[in-house]
DNA sequence: TATGAATGAGTGTTCATTCAT
DNA sequence: TATGAATGAACACTCATTCAT
């Protein structure tokens, strides 16, 4: 609660989200007054509207950082150099622990966009997530690590499995299966980008001939 | 507009639900007002409450119908029995067709639990969809047209990242790039079952072996 | 709960009142819903209809039962025939006695009359004590126990200073000073029929010889 | 209607009880909304809820301002100072004007508690009532025109007769019979303080030689 | 920038009452 | 008499938003 001892132009803007942050999460979305924000803010209420718009305006830039946050993951460099093999259990468990911190906020990780420009916002976050694990996939092409792949379909839905699978286990389960969802998703990609398929019964070599 | 011709003790139910579902729709959650549920179910004010709680119950049951809807595709019996190879493709397209129809709904498949109990309701008919999914993959399994795997995880991943990328597809980008998202999520299927893993430079007879 | 075996088409209506009552003293008159008196009398709401027209009846009819329970003490032939000096201090105890064991009910001693027919209904259950009261005191003056004096407004006062005191003692206070009011009365009451008066520094000798 | 001319920080709280008292009198309290005191005073509805909690608190505001008015005749000076002989007759027949003036109001001399605070609240200001009297009472005894008495009862009740007997006369019954009541008070209190009593059948010419 | 008193539109919800059975 | 599903008018109250300071 309260401000920072250095209050620059730009911390107000971050102490209304974190302020804002943490009362959806302890008291929901609706439950949360534009007064409560400012005086956990440490400001007044008319303050909170040199920043933003509108109460659901907020509710979308908390979200976006959220999940700006959690895309960072998919950016750090230092796991993006590590051998392509180790690369999926490295970036996927980094992701589960860093969600399990902000267990709490998981639920805010979604919006619910209500006008045109807000969904262009929000699609333009996702897609920006998805662009990133593109580029690391057309990379791992160009390097022949990879053959060559839908990438772009591809980033779309790994990016769409890890949100909905973070929400599901952290946000509607509380983390009770942790472990089941990490390994899982962990195993499946590694299926998918290095097999065995799960199909029974076949010779491998004549499925995979070349 | 107005309820059905015979109103049984369960239509009224019904045609609250299909009211409200395309108010949400057409106007978005916060917009509709209980009086034009009421109104366009045919039905006075009080008696919405008869059958429900809140405004937010009505949001929770179209949602969970709507899931719902779209599960019972999983349950289709003539899917079930094709050939394994054709399964995937035949359920996501029907998915993708039955989502189609219902792309002003989409925005509706997910709701924020505003109750632990909500939070239960939307819990299990997530689960539901999962169990069904993975009964599948046990037959499967049992009938050694898979290899013994976890049969629980994949379902979990799989029944969510199905929904994610219809929430994505349809209520975000509306549509414009299902069949990336469609060809994409089959692609991704079967070479999970199926093979091959995306990865290069290895002689595949030696990863498989078997 | 419930009625009783006997149904007559009396005790119906005796055991709304009584539901009421006791749903009023817990609740509040607000908080208490038809819905509530009828299941607590173990009937159906529209059969309270039949027996009174609107809640706010019921509340009056309480009011008014309330007050003739408390009422009857006037009118108990036993205590009327003691002699002069002592019916005071038995009337008074036995009517704080009754009070003190109604007490939860004594909020509901008093209504708001909200339409002129009720407000005589209130008028005339008042003007029904003060009658019984002065019936008394005629006899007493007639019978050369007292010397004449309005009747009439010692009757009507009198009723209501026991009223208000029940009320303050025992609602507003919650019989915490019970014995200051009931001794007070009694000396108060005493003191006017009987003297001697407070008023100091004439020859009291004289006065109250006795 | 309207608020007054200079609009002090307390000017608006007065201004609501005084619109507020004029409705409950004309419409009822029930029949009364919050827009409609709201728009008497000259604000808007949430405005009102910046001075008061609820409706009800705006009613139990009203009643004790009502008594509080009645109140101050008692704290009168210039009715104080009379001789002892002539206070009663002097402070009942102000009480009475001043009642006979607010006769409108004289129902919402009277609240129904709606919770433990407001329980206090109410107590607390028939106590100040109690109070006032008692001093006198004391004064009185100190200065021998009295002789001594239970003073905290005797204060106590008279309050309470009073003010039941304020609003039988004027809210019940409409002031009617005014001059029985007012006249019944004045007797009586004068009877109690300086006799004579009105037993019979003891040497009168002794007890009241003058 | 910052304030916070004032606004007032807006609606979910209640529940007394009715009436077809 | 008795029922209880259906009604729908009615309103207290909230709170996002504004704006004079």
């Amino acid at each position: 609660m309260g401000a920072s001892i250095e209050d620059g132009p730009h911390d107000k803007r971050k102490a209304i989200l974190t302020a804002a942050r943490g009362l959806f999460a302890d008291r929901g979305y609706e439950e949360t007054t534009i007064a409560m924000i400012a005086r956990s803010a440490g400001m007044a209420v008319g303050t909170v509207y040199l920043y933003f718009q509108s109460k659901h305006d907020i509710l979308v830039d908390v979200c976006l950082d959220l999940n700006a946050d959690i895309a960072a993951v998919f950016q750090s460099s230092h796991l993006l150099v590590l051998p392509l093999r180790q690369v999926p259990r490295a970036i996927i468990e980094a992701i589960f622990h860093t969600s399990r911190e902000k267990m709490r906020f998981m639920p805010y990780t979604r919006v619910e966009a209500q006008s045109p420009a807000e969904l262009l916002r929000v699609r333009a976050s996702k897609q920006a997530i998805a662009d990133s694990l593109e580029a690391f996939f057309q990379q791992a092409v160009v390097h022949e690590h990879l053959v060559p792949f839908d990438t772009a379909a591809y980033a779309a839905l790994l990016s769409d499995l890890m949100s909905a699978t973070l929400h599901q286990c952290f946000a509607i389960e509380q983390g009770e299966r942790e472990e089941m969802y990490r390994e899982g998703v962990i195993n499946l990609i590694e299926r998918l980008f290095f097999g065995p398929p799960i199909v029974a019964g076949e010779r491998a070599r004549d499925r995979f001939p070349r």
